[in-house]
DNA sequence: TTATTTATTGAGTGGCTATTCAATAAATAA
DNA sequence: TTATTTATTGAATAGCCACTCAATAAATAA
């Protein structure tokens, strides 16, 4: 057989950037092709379709932010410190601006009520839930079970506030105001 | 002339409804023609096009969203307990099988990278902004300035934060111990 | 009434969409 | 070597997209 000619992760990172930038249903396949460089038939004999494609992508894209969030707090002092600091991160993201919130989120918005693509949807929630358990799981080492589970949801919150906040220009420090207001557990000072 | 068979108001609402549950780009001129019951000739000639008609909707929207806070909040017994009357609601908003989230975070995240809607994005950030405003006005009633700015974007952060989380299935409970946690200085008992 | 202005109609347009497919090339298996 | 399997190519396709426009209808202005 001939060798695929292409990596197929720098196939789904390059698609990556383009999927979070514009979303499932703004990036086209002519779009795909110009940023992979692959011809329209490679990507359909390699992925199947733009769904599917979409769906290695998310996969990918899930697995490098759990991977974030972890190494984040396992090298950071305490759990509480690290959790500070994988927001602190968030918040400094979305100064970028280039910044494009989160896949999971967006995909979240973009496809409810997309009667074909709801598996799409339910995915990314299925994701989501993964990273509030991941933070469930670090805070049970330091809090009981209530406590670690009620923390968990509002540090979820948290995060897709700051998903949605960032896009307000120049709003870093509000927005770290209002975390500290609303998390005043973590180890601020 | 011939007078306007169709009540711009109506056709709004209804636009308002296809646009929410499947944001800009996924609301087809064709799906409009068959909710409005308009002809395509028709919409042209009153809005302009689509993203006119779109803008109009948010404008719309936008209203709508600040009368329902203030409501809520003037019909409580004091302004704190109004605030949590509006968050559980909107938590209660989400368990609804057609919860499609808040038409002006979907426009933010949707249209943030499209260089031709960014006045869209834009718009609908300065919409998000002000009923912050709102809300910090209305805890300049009875906190400091900065407490008052602090508590704004808290809230801020927590319905946006809800406006995503809903979208997980049976998650209101879980979400009102998160609120709770992250805005302990609202009256809970 | 007649002239003018405005609203409605709905078929039609060009362009973009995801996707396909027969032909070709290249690698391995026999 | 020869046969077989797989990858790549890129032009082609059908369908949906936002949008237009000439014709018609209806209301007001004169």
């Amino acid at each position: 057989m001939a060798k695929a000619l292409f990596k197929r992760n720098e196939v789904i990172d390059k698609s990556m950037l383009l999927f979070c930038r514009k979303g499932f249903k703004a990036s086209s396949m002519q779009q795909i092709v110009e940023t992979t460089g692959l011809k329209p038939g490679s990507i359909y004999h390699s992925f199947g379709n733009k769904e599917a494609l979409f769906r290695e992508v998310l996969t990918s894209y899930s697995a490098k932010s759990m991977a974030k969030v972890r190494e984040t707090i396992d090298g950071a002092e305490s759990i509480d410190e690290g959790i500070l600091l994988h927001l602190k991160n968030t918040v400094a993201e979305s100064i970028n601006p280039n910044y494009c919130s989160c896949l999971l989120v967006k995909t979240q918005l973009e496809l409810a009520a997309d009667e074909n693509k709801n598996n799409l949807h339910d995915f990314a929630a299925n994701r989501l839930k993964k990273i509030e358990s991941l933070f469930r799981s670090y805070l049970e080492h330091e809090y009981d079970e209530e406590t670690s589970s009620e923390r968990a949801v509002s540090i979820m919150l948290h995060i897709f506030g700051v998903r949605i906040y960032g896009y307000q220009q120049g709003s870093a420090e509000l927005m770290l105001k209002g975390l500290r207001a609303g998390l005043p557990w973590l180890p601020w000072d």
